[in-house]
DNA sequence: TAGATTGTTAATCGATTAACAATC
DNA sequence: TAGATTGTTAATCGATTAACAATC
């Protein structure tokens, strides 16, 4: 990463180094100490040029000659996303999708820790959920104070209390895992997570002729 | 839908029907009988003009003068993801991205069930799973033939063995949850959800300068 | 009819790709 | 050095957008 200038980098470019990460620390580091675009690309359904070009616009990974670095690329794309420090998570909703993100081997592997887990529901707070304490909205701040809170996931199906918890403790960072669209103040990034949506594009591909 | 032919569509063009889709879904019915392609864009946060360019890859789905009619938009939308009939997906792997599919009001609504449970640990099965008992490989053509089955779910941390159950059981339709990537024979179609990439993504947008 | 809003086109903008120079 | 493979450019290809004609 040779630039100090956080370019404009296009949605599909960011996404997509996101993967490369994934399948990095997904692969054999035994057997892969070098990997080459072409064979990146081989792994991932691409180009070998749009690998290096996804690479150039922070400057390049490698070095003319040679296949990129396995490690270098790792600590390269880490630093892309801020993975440097620990990340920390605050989870809304005591949900199946809370668990499936507990239960989340990558998380772990990219220093990602959910940091707690709140729910509005009176009668789940202090309960255990699959070995964490169930949290109370009031605890919010506190936990955001320990933990390097950058991202709130919400998980349960009603997402406006959720945004507003998230907007009082300042938290910018919106995952919206919730089925309905939600808007927040400048400043605020969020994300609506459609995973129906490529179950239906599937479905598309699907359709025949 | 006037055209009978599949034109070749992109995939964000078809990722943000499926958006408008799901939109349409969550909307009050009683509010919403009719909805523009700016009232659209406002809520999707995208461009009236967009909107009604991807619509006219189908051809159009309304009336000029007229807003959109939320009753035409749902029928013709959910015909281009070939929703008419009722679809089935099979889950392979009972595991907390399995209980979340089973907890998500969307695919009700969309009218795609979720045909069965599959598990490779022999412990496993027969057990209860949140109400479905939970199949053995060898139960899949079975399950197969009664459920229209067009989509399985890789919700496993291994996704091999399950790729391998979905192609002999002709299952071409292949959702892959898991962190690996996978490959299947022709004429089989496979979509890499990996989740944290949107979380990734998020942590990119969080990094100032 | 007049007004509203769509369908459709074409210009603009951005992403992909191939080609090759750079260089380890 | 020669070979390999990257970094980088520029051409091509595709998506977005604005503008307006069509029309209910």
């Amino acid at each position: 990463m040779k630039d100090i200038f956080k370019i404009s980098i296009s949605r599909v470019t960011l996404r997509r180094l996101a993967d490369y990460l994934c399948i990095l620390l997904q692969l054999p580091v035994e057997r892969f100490k070098q990997i080459s675009s072409a064979q990146f690309a081989k792994i991932i359904g691409s180009k070998p040029s749009r690998v290096r070009q996804d690479f150039h616009y922070f400057g390049g990974f490698g070095k003319p000659g040679h296949p990129y670095d396995v490690g270098i690329l790792l600590s390269e794309l880490k630093q892309v996303f801020g993975l440097d420090d620990r990340i920390g998570i605050l989870i809304v909703g005591a949900t199946p999708a809370a668990e499936m993100l507990l239960n989340n081997s990558m998380l772990k592997t990219l220093n990602i820790h959910i940091a707690g887990i709140v729910d509005f529901n009176r009668r789940k707070i202090d309960k255990d959920f699959h070995g964490h304490k169930i949290r109370a909205p009031k605890d919010v701040p506190a936990l955001k104070a320990d933990n390097n809170i950058k991202i709130g996931v919400i998980t349960c199906e009603e997402p406006e209390p959720a945004v507003k918890l998230l907007v009082e403790n300042n938290i910018r960072g919106i995952w919206n895992l919730s089925p309905r669209h939600v808007s927040a103040p400048k400043g605020f990034h969020i994300r609506y997570e459609n995973i129906t949506g490529g179950l239906l594009h599937l479905l598309y591909d699907l359709i025949e002729l």
